[in-house]
DNA sequence: GAGTCAATAAAAATCGACATTTTTTAGAAA
DNA sequence: TTTCTAAAAAATGTCGATTTTTATTGACTC
């Protein structure tokens, strides 16, 4: 560590990466998602040792483990990249999101119990807030992070009780990848459309245990999500090379 | 590497590891898969070094691209473990399993041409080679081997058409997870029933485009394979203890 | 000018020493 | 005996030097 002071002495700093890898990670996550590391460019060791500090294998195992998240590839002997991306790419991720999406709200519609029912009253409600403020046009710092943040623990709550952690575990990775090209397209997806209004009649058709209409409503929601970021993305491409069918520069 | 030969003079071996890494993840992974390190048992950084060779970073690296495949599982600051197994996480992943297969057969029906009719006829046609001697008897070096194998690509023509480079990629690491078990219940699955006339039937409603026939059909398949492996799986546990969720000691 | 080859520069992969943290052990106190 | 504490041992995490491989440059041939 670069403190003189041990890490164990600072108390357990909530959700706080500990090692230099786990800091790594997440910087580096952050960096790949928002576009700073731009999608196929190379991602060379020593630049990254000036950007996070840190030695050489603390970089390669945080790219190694980002591989895991489909994050960063890597060519044998060729070193790592930030993963490609595609509207073909971002299709495929699409279509499965909506195929997963409606295994596990079905399930958790079947199974849920009370339990289930109180986690997503509560996190129905904390977005209900966010989304209000947000319609009302406040402005206020770190609203859209809230949003973000609001909206995933909405949409974890609906699916929490389909009891298989392999689909929630794959569930999140398509999440994530999803997310990054939301950010790529520079679409602020919440005030482009009455999000909220999507998200209550979920909310209504899940607590009424109506499975058919809530996997419908559900589709429709991330259709709609699909066409607005396809929209912007392929805007922007056209900007660059309208043909190009991955995005991104590759020096 | 420990030859004195650089390995690019040697030519492209075919699937043969090049790099140190790589060459410890297959050699670790086929030790996972095999049994050789139980489920739940410590990895010591020290003990595989003896065994593979090569410096920490080399195994620490290996260790988290299997962190990708969820063979190996780590602690912060408490090193790496074998992934733990589960009755339970058998049923979640058989689960998925059916599910996704299901999906990616139903759209390989829907929209495979020619190419994919080809490809399947031959994996199939393999197949039915190997099945035909194991059904007799034949005794033969790896054949259980090129079964695995003949069945793996068998499976994978009927979905490769599917049109889903993610869809195909999560159904690999089930499927790897899958085999996994299949192995550690020391079920040797071909000849413990026919099974080649499942395989027959899913062949022929494939080809005549019949998905709905076709999805019933690789569902009871692997419900099949799921029941034997339970089976012997939980024979396995009661040797040792009854009332374990989780297999495998955690010393 | 296109292509080949060798020398050089750049980058990736590998290694073991060192620092930090966790676990075990031993001894003292209750 | 049990419980707590402190030192010792073991294991993990971190680092930059060294080795190996790939990419680049430029002279040379056809």
């Amino acid at each position: 560590m670069h403190s003189s002071v041990p890490n164990s002495m600072l108390g357990e700093r909530n959700g706080a990466p500990r090692t230099a890898i786990e800091e790594t990670v997440e910087r580096l996550r952050e960096d790949i998602l928002s576009g700073h590391f731009p999608p196929g460019s190379k991602l060379r060791i020593e630049e990254l040792r000036k950007r996070y500090g840190g030695g050489v294998s603390t970089i390669r195992e945080a790219m190694a483990r980002l591989m895991s998240e489909s994050l960063v590839v890597s060519e044998e002997q060729r070193g790592f990249r930030a993963a490609p991306m595609s509207l073909r790419d971002f299709t495929e991720i699409s279509d499965m999101r909506k195929f997963l999406e409606c295994r596990a709200l079905r399930k958790s519609i079947e199974i849920g119990d009370d339990d289930w029912e109180a986690q997503l009253v509560a996190a129905y409600h904390k977005l209900t807030k966010v989304e209000e403020r947000l319609h009302n046009g406040v402005r206020e710092a770190g609203l859209q992070r809230s949003w973000a943040q609001a909206n995933k623990a909405y949409h974890d709550a609906l699916v929490s009780a389909c009891g298989n952690s392999w689909l929630m575990r794959i569930r999140a990775l398509l999440h994530r990848q999803s997310e990054r090209y939301l950010r790529y397209s520079l679409v602020h997806s919440a005030p482009t459309r009455d999000v909220h209004q999507e998200h209550e009649a979920i909310y209504k058709a899940a607590m009424e245990r109506d499975a058919d209409t809530a996997c419908e409503l559900i589709c429709r929601h991330i259709d709609n999500t699909v066409r607005v970021i396809k929209e912007a993305l392929s805007q922007r491409l056209s900007e660059h090379d309208a043909a190009a069918d991955h995005i991104g520069k590759a020096p």
